[in-house]
DNA sequence: GCCAGTCAAGTCCCG
DNA sequence: CGGGACTTGACTGGC
């Protein structure tokens, strides 16, 4: 028996004006001329969005959802060099504390996906720092909302840099210059053009990182397709994790644009891999990457209410026989 | 109100 | 070596 969580990214096309990735742009930051109101106008965006964070997982409890993947953009431009001075975490405190707050009373399991110029295989130091000061933000989010910070990030292995195999060995020596705080929240993702499933558990089994399998990803690549041999090698990249494994569940778009992400869940799909990993596990949360996002997670459930085989306990949550 | 173009960040491909 | 594509949602400016 599998028990089966699906989660969604970011926002919501049900909840109306809930955005959680309200921005700014550094032009606009400086087309202002008074720089405190400026900062202030940057605040209340942040505010705003952490808000609406908190709309979506109240949202997510009214529906029986316990996973979900927060915007990395809540904060708009606050890496941003020229933003050195502004310390974001300020005026984000008691939004966060409203989280944390809730997040206490209703159980969701909450992470992040950053975005993918934060790379911890660069030969950049400027690149590998700056992606260390994002994560840090992760961090410093995940703190203010009092969630264990362990496995929160998932991040793609990186760019080629022309040779895979050093890029490969440039992210082994790299994170050794990762602090230890930030190393213990990364997962990796197997990737659908460079590093796939077996590079990137090269990687997690070399440094004890938890695999994010990406089902689609994997499809998408044509150097090889088998991966179920590789599944138990997953499975045991999560064996010192707190938290049940976690994948990422997404259907092409269309034959011609295979690597794009379709608006819904393809139920076949899904149901063609959940047959695969049958009984490996005791529990699997599957994050849906989907156009339509919740909406998508709801259609999928109904898809997985009529699948033999599949017991609903709720309205997001099933059991696999 | 709708549509096209722009936007912090990086990499890769093409000419 | 330089420029555009990639990909994404939000937002602005032009009509």
């Amino acid at each position: 028996m599998t028990i089966i969580k699906l989660g969604y990214v970011a926002m919501s096309t049900q909840l109306q004006n809930a955005s959680p990735s309200q921005t700014m742009t550094l032009r606009q930051f400086q087309t202002i001329a008074d720089r405190d109101a400026a900062i202030a106008k940057l605040e209340r965006i942040a505010v705003s969005n952490l808000e609406n964070c908190l709309r979506l997982l109240k949202h997510n409890s009214a529906n029986d959802i316990e996973f979900f993947r927060f915007s990395s953009k809540l904060i708009p431009l606050a890496n941003h060099e020229e933003l050195d001075d502004w310390k974001y975490m300020r005026a984000l405190k008691e939004p966060l504390k409203k989280i944390a707050d809730y997040l206490e009373e209703h159980k969701q399991r909450v992470d992040f996906h950053p975005d993918h110029f934060v790379l911890l295989n660069s030969t950049k130091t400027e690149i590998l720092n700056t992606s260390i000061k994002t994560l840090a933000m992760h961090e410093a989010l995940l703190k203010g909302m009092r969630v264990d910070t362990e496995h929160r990030c998932v991040l793609h292995v990186g760019g080629a840099y022309k040779d895979k195999e050093k890029a490969l060995e440039q992210f082994i020596s790299n994170w050794a210059l990762v602090p230890n705080k930030i190393q213990r929240m990364i997962m990796l993702e197997n990737d659908d053009t460079t590093f796939s499933l077996r590079d990137t558990l090269y990687l997690c089994e070399k440094l004890g990182i938890p695999l994010v399998f990406d089902y689609h990803h994997h499809l998408a690549r044509n150097d090889y397709k088998e991966w179920e041999e590789d599944w138990e090698r997953v499975v045991a990249t999560w064996s010192h994790s707190a938290l049940p494994i976690k994948m990422h569940i997404s259907s092409p778009r269309s034959e011609k644009e295979y690597r794009a992400h379709s608006e819904f869940i393809d139920p076949k799909m899904f149901q063609a891999f959940l047959n695969k990993i049958k009984g490996s596990i005791p529990e699997i949360h599957c994050m849906i990457e989907a156009k339509k996002k919740d909406e998508a997670l709801f259609q999928l459930a109904e898809d997985l209410r009529n699948m033999e085989g599949v017991e609903a306990i709720s309205g997001a949550v099933f059991k696999l026989q």
